[in-house]
DNA sequence: GGCAAGGGTGAGCGATCGCTTAGGAGCGGT
DNA sequence: ACCGCTCCTAAGCGATCGCTCACCCTTGCC
């Protein structure tokens, strides 16, 4: 019944480092379910059918459903956290950093948008030590941001009266991506994520030059 | 029992035209549960025990828990799109329009973040002929943002060179903010809708006058 | 071969789910 | 009094949930 490629091409190999290959596969197949349905109308044995095994063989490799969720959350939002780092750090001036930081991630949110969509929406059905875990996590992501936009204020290539909200709506704007993608095709990640850094670049008031907007 | 029957302009208690009183109660218990936790992890006991009703009262009033989730979506979407159309068929300009229509939508997400997070983030919990029912409502929701935008790119008050793209973006905005409001109560709904007018000015590139900035 | 160890399965446990059924309290009309 | 009607409850049905247990199969090392 396996056929060779299931869920192919668009989506990265985040999950390389899960070691145990069934454990991975395990994994995976909660990603998709937990996005397709949610956390809570989930059950064990879905999870365990679409890895192709039993459903006690979940047990094996993860003490609790929950703790596929903390595990799936905790690496996603370092994968994210990731890609803002890199934006965030690279050479260049602030304008042209924050059009490759929300580019990405919303190339991020929209192609994978299976595992964003677990990420950031099943949070509170975490436990509280591991939600607690989580949110440190995003506050870390929400500094990334907004130390790119304090420097381009600094620099004079901005214009931002409210850093903090605009912060948070720039945010918020990337991280809703990954609930209304793929409706339909007739958008690429690529697409909204061009769209998507314009559209930051102008809430903050920076000049837009072609080089910037062309990314 | 009711006294006087309130007729469609009610506009203090959203969920006023619910006619029994016991059904009504449900429903709002049902809202906070949805809200809390989650259409598929909260139970119909303890929608019926917050509303101080046995397990079975639920059943005298609705077919279902799929029924409860169903009328509480279509009366916050329909209350959601009389929102958008009071303020799109206001007098001013686009941008005067823009801003009233983001600051009041935004305003309802904020300030109904309960009612709201059900309405928004509990829509594929629905079954297919219910989802399909709301997806109609939203397209009308849609609309009624494209419409002023459009109208503002033809008087040449907006520069929007894609505006579908824009326009998912503004109204996914808004919607997200039922996500994240109220984490801390820093921000009261009328400072972010205030905000967030702002803001989508900017990305609809609208001049800003302090007239249309304020309020 | 012997044999421990770890990855896997079939069966099922106790709990809880959405929902149903039988019946009753209150109450106005006649 | 009797009826019919609305609103509600106690009890519980069948199904399904997360998870466990007894046991099996493969693998590698001696």
């Amino acid at each position: 019944m396996s056929t060779a490629e299931e869920t192919a091409g668009a989506e990265a190999q985040p999950w390389g480092e899960v070691t145990p290959d069934a454990a991975r596969r395990l994994l995976l197949a909660a990603v998709e379910a937990f996005a397709e349905r949610g956390y809570h109308a989930t059950t064990t044995r879905d999870i365990a059918g679409r890895a192709g095994m039993s459903p006690a063989a979940l047990y094996i490799h993860y003490k609790t459903k929950e703790e596929l969720l903390h595990r799936i959350s905790r690496i996603g939002h370092e994968k994210a956290l990731d890609i803002l780092r890199t934006a965030a750090r690279a050479e260049g001036s602030p304008t042209r950093r924050l059009a490759e930081a929300v580019s990405s991630f919303v190339r991020w949110h929209a192609g994978g948008r299976t595992t964003a969509r677990v990420v950031q929406y099943e949070l509170d059905s975490l436990g509280p030590d591991a939600r607690a875990e989580i949110i440190a996590l995003r506050r870390l992501v929400d500094a990334e941001v907004r130390g790119i936009i304090e420097e381009g204020v600094r620099s004079g290539e901005f214009d931002v009266p409210d850093v903090r909200g605009t912060t948070l709506a720039v945010l918020s704007l990337c991280i809703d991506v990954a609930r209304w993608f793929n409706v339909n095709g007739s958008r690429t990640p690529e697409e909204v994520g061009a769209l998507y850094a314009d559209l930051v670049l102008r809430m903050v008031g920076a000049e837009r030059t072609d080089a910037a907007r062309a990314e």
